[in-house]
Parts: structure tokens; sequence; C-alpha cells
DNA sequence: AAAATATGTCAATATGACTGACTTAAAAAT
DNA sequence: ATTTTTAAGTCAGTCATATTGACATATTTT
């Protein structure tokens, strides 16, 4: 047998502790996700396609290599995906001024009404989970949620109670180097 | 152009929260999975046998129903990934005493051993995530964590400060009949 | 004896990801 | 001016996870 049964009470409340939030964490995802991926089946999209709208969406003139680098997926994965978006018409590209190799993401109409319809959803659902919570408690669960986030990626939500948003997105933060 | 772009500052704020929230859910899952697929893969397993390994080493003697309830998956799908886990000595069933028909399911201590690497990478990612964090921080974490599983599964968190582990399992809650 | 339950299995399909190798075009570096 | 690097795209093959539908078997309940 093991030997990983013998530990003190307090260890014991953690381990509880930290497994009712690794379940909370499967059982969130999974249900935040599920309404989403019904409705894409239903035009014949997945949830990778979710994910990159969403992202072209947030990041208007997103490079390739910039959602790639979001995504942390292969391009032969997301060019599947994007070739079936564009070809749908959701997105269109747009060749970069000042580097013409580069191609700039961006949403059609019909991307953009795909985009809210998706995320409404997902919105309805965490607005209706914060209600009734005060500051604190949506405070103390974006905190940890980022936490939880490896450090590279969690300048996104730059937290300082100012919205990350407005830094749009210069040239990516050149993150790279790093990992 | 959709007339989604005019709305009130107050708006605009909940929706810019939202989507921040969204994508921390996001990176979040993406990277608390990341490293334990990792490991997984190089014992040629995959996400799969990890959620079925975690929840039969938290649920000892728990049914194939059983477990295809809290997985939301397939019979099918449950059986290649439950089979192999089988043949390869992680988990072993046991008819039950008053139901024959029923295949009680259980680690093995190769099974444990194994479920405790994988988790306790989890559990250090949330611990860290934790740290510093005070009680009402911790708190709101896992409410409005819970609050966003459908629910239908809530009640595997029932809060009230106790561990609501020790309702081991008794029947399943027999749950089905709703969704 | 019939119906419902718990499990298992065959076969076919879709999706999202992966690896490796290679091409093209443009920009940057030497 | 040539070489190297970067951005994007593509071909081909593989794998893991999940899907659907149709059955089969044993056991328990009605």
């Amino acid at each position: 047998m093991t030997d990983l049964k013998m530990r003190s009470v307090s260890e014991d409340f953690k381990e509880e502790e930290l497994r009712q939030i690794i379940e909370m964490l499967f059982f969130a995802y999974r249900d935040f996700t599920k309404e989403p991926d019904k409705m894409l089946e239903e035009i014949g999209l997945g949830r990778a396609h979710h994910r990159t709208v969403y992202f072209i969406g947030r990041n208007p003139g997103i490079t390739v290599t910039g959602l790639l680098d979001i995504l942390k997926i292969r391009k032969q994965s997301l060019s599947r995906v994007l070739n079936q978006l564009i070809s749908e018409a959701y997105v269109f590209q747009k060749i970069g001024d000042d580097d013409r190799r580069k191609k700039l993401l961006f949403l059609t109409d019909k991307g953009l009404v795909l985009e809210q319809r998706l995320t409404a959803n997902q919105r309805k659902r965490i607005a209706n989970a914060c209600l009734g919570k005060n500051e604190h408690a949506i405070n103390g669960f974006k905190d940890i949620l980022t936490a939880i986030i490896n450090e590279i990626d969690q300048w996104r939500f730059s937290s300082s109670t100012t919205n990350s948003i407005f830094n749009e997105r210069s040239t990516t933060h050149s993150n790279r180097g790093v990992e």
C-alpha cells in the first residue's frame, strides 16, 4: 500500500479543499462550453472556431502568429479552422500596411453576429453566477482565477483595477522569449 | 453594420468585465490541464484517462453509470478509456454484492500513484494561486465558480462549510430525469 | 413471463489536435 | 546584394476524444 493516507487533519482539510476546487473547475468549464458548442454544431463549426472568432473579435487586426500565440496550437491546426471561417465569410484578411507579409484578421458582420451570439450565452452564465455576490467575492474570484494562469499570460489581465483591454494590442506585448 | 456598438458606459464596463472573466476561464483551464496532459502523454494516456482515474479515486466503488453521469460522455467513449485503464492495471472491477449487474470500480495501487502524481500538480497550482489571498477571496472564488456550474451538479459542492465528500455516493443522487 | 437496468461491443464518423517537411513572399541583417 | 529570418500557407499522415446507431447479455424488477 502506498503510505499516502497518513497525514494531519489540517493537511487533509487542505487536500479536500483543493480537490473541491479542482472538481469545480472541471464542472464549471464543462458547462461553460456546452451551450456554445451546441450552437456551433448547428452551423457546422466547433469549439476551435469559437475561440478563433472570439479572439479575432477581441483583437481586430490580429495576425495569424498573434492568434497562435494566444491559442497555443499549431499553425496547421489553426489553418483549417481559419480557412473555413474565411470561406464561410465569418472572417476576412487584410494585408498589413507596414509589413506586407502579415495578414491582419477581422470579423465580418456575419462573424460579429456569431461572436455576439456565442459570447452572450457565456456572459449571461457569468453574470448570473456573480448575481448577489459582493465586490470582494468577485475580485477574489478574478484574482485567483488569474493566478491560476501561467505567468506568461497574466499580463493580459494586469488587474490594477483598470481594464487591460485598452491596450488593444500594439504589436503583441512581444512576450516571446520566455517559456 | 450591426448596431451592437451603441451602449451605455456601464453596460460597456459590464461587458468588458464579463469578457475578461470569459478569457480568464479559457487561459486558466488551458494551463491547468497542460502539465498533467504532458505527464499522461508520456505513459500513453490522455486527458480522458485522467478524469476517469480522478473520479474513481474520488468515489471508490463508483459504477460505470455513475461515472458516465459525472463525465457526461457516452458509454462507448468511456469504454475504450476504461478498458485501457483496466488492462494496464490502473483500475480494477468488483461485482456488486447487492446487484450483480453492477461493476464497482476501484483504483489499484498503481492507479493511486498515478492519480496522486497528476493531482499533486493541479493541487500545487491551485494552492499557489490561493497563496496570500484571504478567506473572503477564496470563498468568493469558490462560490462564483460553483455558481457557474449547471444547477444539476451543484449539489456536489453543497458548500454549507461542510466537505461534501463524505456523501461518498449513495446511489447517485438519482439526478436523471432533469435536463 | 415481460420489462427495465447495467454493462459491453461493433462499426462508422467527426473534430481538433499533433508531427514533419516543404514553399512562397517579404523584411531584416550581414 | 546576398543571406537569413519571419509570416504565412500547404501536403500528408497520425492520434485522441468524442459522437451516433444498433445490438447482445446478464440480472433485477414488475
